[in-house]
DNA sequence: TTTTAAAACAGACAAATGTATGCTATATGT
DNA sequence: ACATATAGCATACATTTGTCTGTTTTAAAA
């Protein structure tokens, strides 16, 4: 009962389809079917592969939930990962500390191994001069040792503390605040434990 | 044949699920099965079934590739979803700039449908007051208008522009830069464009 | 060593799902 | 008004895919 005006539906499919995508769960022809109150499969269907002809939408032949977004360019699909929220950060190893996280925030990982990253939330004003406030979370990516002018997680007196890394001459490095009101720490740099780079500065709103 | 040691091979197994479900292509239990070679397909399911039990994932009984991630407060939306991030933002509809997007950034947009939420790149120092610097992405909600405080994207003079919104009680509004070496600019609350509000902010150092 | 549970294999069945064919109704252009 | 392309319906079929039952092998425990 050709119904609705040119490609009006279509247009809805194609949204649906599309969030569906985003959302990591490709929908099933039925779905689209369900989701429109059609009363035939192939009217789903058809939809579907006019989208295809269109070019708007790729597709697996034959595989059960096949429809996927036609990836430009190579694929610029990010990998996402969720990296663990760590509410406090232990003295001890970090793995204990990811047994139970705040939360997850998911990361665009193209380089990192999923367990290379977690997540840690700012407190203090001493980075405010990069950017970075109290409240703010920043992912981290663990790697023990750092250049100069990262931004790192480093552990202080059995604490977690952000600041930009600076490796000086004479085997002593500086760990340095971004706020005039900061003083710098000094210290051996065979004393000074980094427990990661800063990679993102992430805040909510 | 029982070979790999205890549990080792389902630790792999769960690893290849978690990330073909972060990168939007969930797995059949046969997929599974050639991805590691095993030669009966109840190998597969086995492992598949014995990290449900073990609450690692979810699963949609009965339904293609209904393997998911357990999502931890009993929400059965997936949490991240894909923003778009536009290169440039016309002065027309936003649906065109979606087309073409230069990339996705993964949110964890909990209470937004995902063609809600943009992602944009700030471009200048206004906004430095408020820890946004230039090169920053935003994630942007859309909606049309905004209360006082929010960080808002606008249109001023066909451009997109990131600026703190000041309802006045005139009829008139104020967008406000965090920034003294800038300017306010007060418009009749008519003549402005709301594209949407700012909810997160993120630095790639 | 003996026992036991986990890991893996083999084959089959049933449900979900993609696909195909033929038909009807309505919008749109000539 | 007429022709035509599109939207939609109904039904059927084939493949994919989840699921089941039973057996064999091996690592780990007793």
């Amino acid at each position: 009962m050709g119904r609705t005006p040119r490609g009006e539906t279509r247009e809805q499919v194609f949204a649906f389809v599309r969030d569906r995508l985003l959302a990591g769960r490709p929908p099933t022809v039925r779905e689209v079917q369900a989701a429109f109150g059609f009363r035939a499969v192939q009217t789903a269907r058809a939809h579907l592969e006019r989208l295809v002809e269109q070019g708007r939408l790729a597709v697996d032949r034959g595989r059960a939930r096949g429809y996927r977004l036609p990836g430009r360019a190579g694929d610029e699909a990010p990998r996402t990962r969720l990296a663990p929220l760590l509410g406090r950060v232990p003295a001890g190893p970090l793995d204990e500390a990811v047994e139970d996280p705040d939360g997850y925030l998911p990361v665009d990982a193209r380089g990192a191994a999923s367990d290379e990253l977690f997540a840690l939330r700012v407190r203090g004003e001493s980075m405010v001069g990069a950017g970075i406030l109290p409240g703010d979370n920043v992912i981290v990516r663990r790697q023990p040792t750092a250049r100069t002018g990262d931004i790192v997680v480093a552990l202080v007196d059995h604490d977690a503390t952000v600041k930009t890394f600076v490796s000086r001459g004479d085997g002593r490095v500086t760990l340095r605040p971004e706020n005039p009101a900061f003083d710098p720490i000094e210290l051996d740099a065979e004393a000074v434990v980094i427990l990661g780079r800063v990679i993102e500065v992430r805040r909510t709103l």
